[in-house]
DNA sequence: TAGGCCATCTGGTCCT
DNA sequence: AGGACCAGATGGCCTA
């Protein structure tokens, strides 16, 4: 596994306290009353802007059934509101974390077969849907009892398994076509 | 060095 | 009201 960025990330720095100073003089002037438009905030030396409203599709959680101009919501004060957002910057942290780890558990449950290269996310997606297409393929076979004569299920659904895969794969465009062939066939042999 | 991938921060929106 | 979810922005690491 390679170790990425991780310890370098101590560098980047935080929304602390200092950061977080919004005094009139950090804060782009009226962006505090225009909801709905767009908030930049001072900070580590460059303003940061933030499209709301119009701007996004779907606007983080999806609808607009609360339209444009949503009241924001206010705290107290900067420390209350410092805190929430470290709060909420650890809450994010360990749900990406959760999210990383069930990628992991996808990885290790799909065949491929560089195995000293970590997949990324979207190779692990990829590949996950290829797999479960087969495994379905293979299934509605099965169920449809269309099997070769004098093959058993298992030599039926390795082959057959080999031959969704193949497919799948070719259908998109899979460099690594033969590597996963033959993972995939020395799979089907042990199973 | 450019591009890919990733972790993290952030604020808006949705859900309970 | 507060947490979950989401997507944009940012910057670091790695590889070709």
């Amino acid at each position: 596994m390679k170790s990425k960025g991780k310890a370098a990330k101590s560098s980047r720095k935080p929304w602390t306290e200092q950061d977080l100073d919004l005094e009139p003089e950090n804060i782009e002037p009226g962006t505090s009353e225009q909801e709905g438009s767009e908030a930049s905030v001072h900070i580590g030396g460059s303003w940061r802007g933030v499209l709301r409203g119009g701007d996004r599709e779907r606007g983080g959680g999806g609808g607009t059934t609360h339209g444009p101009h949503r009241h924001r919501r206010s705290h107290n004060s900067n420390k209350e509101r410092n805190v929430r957002r470290l709060e909420s910057n650890e809450r994010e942290r360990q749900r990406m974390h959760k999210l990383n780890n069930a990628f992991q558990a996808l990885r290790e449950a799909i065949p491929h077969v560089k195995m000293d290269k970590k997949l990324s996310k979207i190779e692990t997606l990829t590949l996950a849907e290829n797999y479960i297409k087969s495994l379905t393929s293979i299934i509605l076979g099965i169920s449809s009892g269309r099997l070769p004569p004098g093959e058993t299920p298992t030599e039926a659904s390795a082959a057959r398994l080999l031959q969704c895969y193949q497919q799948h794969l070719e259908e998109d465009g899979d460099e690594s076509l033969s590597q996963f062939l033959t993972q995939i066939h020395s799979f089907s042999q042990e199973s």
